[in-house]
This record gives structure tokens, sequence and C-alpha cells, in this order.
DNA sequence: TCCTCCCTTTTACATGCGTAAACGTACAGG
DNA sequence: CCTGTACGTTTACGCATGTAAAAGGGAGGA
């Protein structure tokens, strides 16, 4: 059971008699190598234990075949699921994918930033942390490797490739919808974590004022800069509940997590939200978060194309990797959003 | 603003005037090196754009300062607390973090321990996919390098260390605690991605036996292997539900995300579960998912404490690898879990 | 038989840095 | 003045592979 531990590759050629760079032709590519070395050089694999130094392999090849991710914040599904999205593209193109999460933190995104130049990454794919990411960092790292901003894009580096939602487009639709079927909604904002918070506030007020309707945004008050959704969205309409006030309203809320903690702060007052057909309160939220169909009420929203999103993202880089752009025209890849009715808008 | 590029410490070292070797020193601890030599070669460092190769160091050092970490799910908020505190242990013992997801597949679960294997991380980091697991690819991570399970434990394992919650203890006191205050519960079994999902039903069955209450587990019929929880609860207690049965029971999931999918069910069919006060249906869940609170009702659950399980992980890592451990007799650490209640049960 | 082609081996060098030993240098204490 | 110490430098080698060029060998065709 306990084989042989070879630990170099210099080791395992005199071991079954094939020569050093035939077997590092072989791990690159076994296409590469005739069919019966192939079959003599898995035979005697089979027998030993054996694994190229990956460090080694990654120091003097011309690509590293690794792309490196910077998300923002782990406990969020928006960002699992388009890390999955990106993984499995990744996958595809047969790239390893190293993922770092800053935490919020923008040295730790620099020192991510610092760990894939280090590594001399193919490509870098980064969710950035808004106004707190480290702008030097990202341009840092754009002149120094082909880079791609997700999900988040500041105005100030309007040169740089992007993926993301077009959220104009996104929240326009819902606040379309809502003001078509019902009340014209209030926007429930969230904190300003990232620069969608705003973009979709924006999006709102001019939706609504082409619908020739007022617009009108709560919760800007308490927004703290953490990514405590639900507990902000619960506060600010525990607040106004309690006053009496929004209660037969219209909300949009700026994401689904703050639409979870509304939907809860509206039953604790004792109200249920749902279609305008119902009258009463509406809550509507943004990015059609996993759990969004389970939720009491099941919860109206706009989805993002979290996968389209992903496979972009890499396919993008890997264009930039091979060339096959203008490098001095960045391209902006917006996806649609796609309503999602449910019961509770 | 740009910089010149400086690749290699050689250049680097002729370009501020230090032998490399002690750049070397200095990279690799500062304090190491003449302060009066710190302070020449940050000058000279701000002036030129210059990091270490991660894989040249890497290479030839005597440690990697790295940690391979392998979680099953991306998508399920519990696995990315989990990580959360592995990270954060790690960053406190200055050790980078290699995450790799096997996306329920043995196959990248296989490749990713490789990869490890090939970098000679300090240690693995494994949460494992249940049967689907090849115990053997653990087996051979063990007889290479410092490893150690987390979350779910194989019986077929008993001589690695693991680092988990008491199931017994956690499953048991919400048991404990429903029988108490009402109607003994049955059991709403989850998919078995995992050895938990047996290690929770038999934990709910023995302790119901020394109550001197007779066992129920449901939804064994239409297990699937998928982690699509939320949609199994609603389908096992839509089914139920919808012949009238099981409406005013107590109703112990397996975990959080089947409960979610349970007070959907119960919301659909005009349910409310609560409090036996209040009589009638019950729902509570285990693992203390971080939307808890937020259900409506609020979910009652155990909470697993993954931040503990993180920094255990890490530090039983740490101890393995620095030699303080008799490497003969593993290490079984069990957290307790700790009944949260809120409305739902 | 010879030539050619394809595959492999050989040879040689490169990658960017860690590490250890020997050596040099300056400074403080005796 | 001598000596010990602390810190740096020099020198030399090693790490596990990639890569390129040249050379070798066997099979097939002329």
């Amino acid at each position: 059971m306990t084989k042989p531990l070879i630990k170099t590759m210099e080791e395992l050629s005199v071991a079954i008699g094939v020569s050093r760079p035939t077997l590092s032709r072989y791990f690159q590519d076994s296409k590469s190598v005739k069919a019966s070395t192939v079959a003599r050089i898995e035979q005697g694999l089979a027998q030993v234990e054996y694994v190229p130094n990956f460090f080694a392999t990654r120091l003097n090849r011309k690509t590293r075949g690794i792309i490196g991710v910077i998300i923002p914040y782990l406990n969020d599904l928006f960002f699992t699921k388009l890390l999955q999205g990106i993984e499995v593209a990744a996958m595809e193109a047969g790239l390893t994918v190293i993922t770092q999460c800053s935490h919020s933190d923008p040295a730790i995104e620099a020192r991510a930033a610092e760990t894939f130049m280090s590594m001399n990454v193919d490509g870098a794919l980064v969710a950035p942390l808004g106004d707190h990411s480290d702008q030097a960092v990202h341009l840092r790292l754009k002149s120094r490797l082909p880079f791609v901003l997700m999900d988040s894009r500041p105005k100030t580096m309007p040169d740089v490739d992007f993926v993301g939602t077009n959220h104009r487009q996104s929240t326009g639709l819902i606040t379309e919808y809502l003001c078509r079927v019902g009340d014209p909604p209030v926007f429930l904002a969230m904190p300003r974590v990232n620069f969608n918070a705003l973009e979709r506030e924006t999006a709102y007020i001019t939706t609504m004022q082409r619908l020739g309707f007022e617009p009108r945004v709560i919760g800007t008050q308490l927004l703290s800069e953490n990514w405590h959704f639900e507990e902000h969205g619960e506060a600010v309409l525990d607040a106004e509940f309690g006053r009496g006030r929004l209660m037969e309203s219209s909300i949009l809320c700026a994401n689904d997590r703050v639409a979870i903690g509304a939907l809860h702060a509206a039953s604790r007052h004792g109200l249920k939200p749902g279609r305008a057909e119902q009258g009463g309160l509406r809550i509507a939220g943004h990015d059609d978060y996993p759990l969004c169909p389970y939720m009491n009420p099941a919860l109206t929203t706009v989805a993002q194309d979290t996968d389209a999103i992903g496979r972009k993202a890499v396919s993008r880089i890997l264009q930039i990797i091979h060339g096959e752009t203008d490098s001095e025209t960045p391209e902006l890849t917006l996806f649609d959003g796609a309503l999602k009715l449910r019961e509770s808008a």
C-alpha cells in the first residue's frame, strides 16, 4: 500500500528509464510523447508516490496556469455564486484559481494583490471594496498583468475592463414593475460597501423621475459600513413601522439581504407584504439571493446573472492573455437583470 | 508614477547597494537585519517596483508558510463562516491560506489534494465529502503532511485528527428542549452529503429513546445527493402537509437550510410554527445559519461554533507542524452546540 | 543500402531565490 | 592596544524543474 516516495523528476527518470526532459514534456502535455512511452511512464508512475513540484514547475514556465481572484467578503452567497461561476469556467480552460478574500480590509486586499504579482499569475479578477479599495493597488495590478474588475466599478477608473450587471437596467426594471402594478416605491438604501450601492440608488431615482414620480430614499441615515445588511434593513423599517409609517408602501430594497431584514421587520409588526392586488405593503429586493424563493413571503427581486458574469470575466482574461484584444480599449460588459416575480411584491 | 520594474533580487541588490543574501534575510524577517540597513533597503524599495518571486522563495525554503484548505461546497454560509475562522487564525499565525472547493466532486477533491502535495504545503485542512470522498486520497495526504479533518468525520478513519461539533450533544440538546416544552419531535433528515447527516439522525434517535419517546424519521425517501437542502425540506413537508399530516407536530430538521425549506412549506399551507405555549406546529434546525434570526418566524436552532472550529483546526495544524504532539495519538476535538431559542419552536 | 522523418535523449543552460560557511568590518569593553 | 561581538558581505552551492539545441536511433520509403 505504501509506495516508495520519489521527490524529484530526476529520481523518477532513473526509476522508470525515461529521460527527465521527456518526463517534463509528459507532465505538461502527455500527447507530446509517443504512446508507447506514455504507457511506460504511466506504468512506472502507478508504482511510486510522486507529484511534480508546484513551485519548480511554475518558476521557469512561460505561463503559470493560474488566475487570481479577490472578493471582498465571504459570507455572502452572491460572491460564492460568482466564485463558482469563475471556478467552473477556469477549470474548463485548464486554469488553477487562487482565491483571496479581502475581508473588507483594503490592507488585506493590497496584500492579496501583492501575492498575485509575486506569483506572476496569468491574470487577476477583482471585486473591489468600493471607496475603501486603494486604487493605486488596482492600477499597479493592471500595469503588471491582465486585470478585470467585477461586480462593482469605480467611476474613477474608466479605462479598465469590467464585467458586471447593468444596474440602470436591472434597478429600472423592478422600479418600473413596482410603479406599474401599484404605488411607486421608496428606495431602502444599503450600506455603502461598494459602488453598486450608489449606482442602484441613482438608477432608482432617474427611473422614478422618468416615470413622473417623486423618488424617495430611506435608510441613508444609519448607514454603517459593514456587511450586516439584514440587520440594516430590519432596523430601518422597524423604526419606520414603529412610527406607523410606510406600512402600506412599496419598498424597493437595494439588495436582497436588506430585503430579508425588511421582511422580518414587517413580520414583527404584523404586516404581510404581498402583490399590489392584495393592497398594502410590498417589498422587493435585488440580486436573486439563493434563499429568496424560501422567504416568507417569497421575495420578489431582480436576478443578477452571476454565472454569466463569472464566465465572461474568465473569458475576457483569456482574451487579454492571448493578446486577442486591443489593450487600449477596455471592454465594459454589463449583463441585464431579470425580474423574479414572487409573493412579496 | 511609473517606477522602474525590477524582476530579480540580484538586480535589486545592485540597485540599492545591499548584498542579495542580506535582501533575502530582510524579506524573510526584517528584524534580522540592522536597522540602518533596513532603512536603506526600504528607501530603495520605495523607488522601484519589485516583489520577491513567490515560487522561487517557496521552492527552496524549509517551510512554505502555506496551509491548504478543502471545502466541499461554496454556496453554503456554514462553510464560508468556517473558512473565515480559518483565515483569521491563519493570518495571525502568518500563514497564507490556499482554499480549494471540491464542488461535491471527489475527482476535484483528489486534484486539490494533489495540488497541495505538489506545493508541499505545511498542512492540509479538509472538510470531506462523506462517503463520496476517496479515502485513499485522505490517507495519502495524511501520510505526507500534517492533516486535520473538519466538520464531518468518517467512522472508518479513526486515527485522524478531527475538529468539529459534538452532534450527540448538540442534537441531543435541541431534542431535549423540544421534548421538554412540547410534543416530542419527528426528525426531518437531510440529503446524505456527509457523515453529519447520519450522525445527527442517530443522536436524535438515541436521545428520544433515552427520554422514553418513540423516534420517527421522515424525509429519507427522496434523499437526493445534492446540496439543495431548502428544496428538500420544502418538498418533504409539502407532501406531508398536503395529506393533512404533521400539521401540529414538532419537527426537528437536520440542518437550518432544511428548516428554511420547512418554514416555507408551512407558510404555504397557512401554518405558523411557534413555541409550544401557542400550540401546534414547531420547527427547529441545526447550525445557526446566519439568516436564522431573519426568517419568518425566526428559526430556533443549535449553533455550531464555527469560529472555534476554524481556530482549533489551525492551532492543531500548527501543533503538528511544530512537533508538539504525539503523532501516534490523534486528537478529537468536539465543540458543544448552543441553543438559540427564537420564534419557530 | 541509404536517406529521411519522427521521436527521444543528451547536453547545457536558465529560473529566482534559500542557505551555510567563511570572511571582513566596526564598535565597545577590558 | 587587544579582543570579543554583532552585523554584513562574499562565495558557493542547492532547489526542482523548464527549455532549447544538438545528437541519437529506429522505421519506412526510394
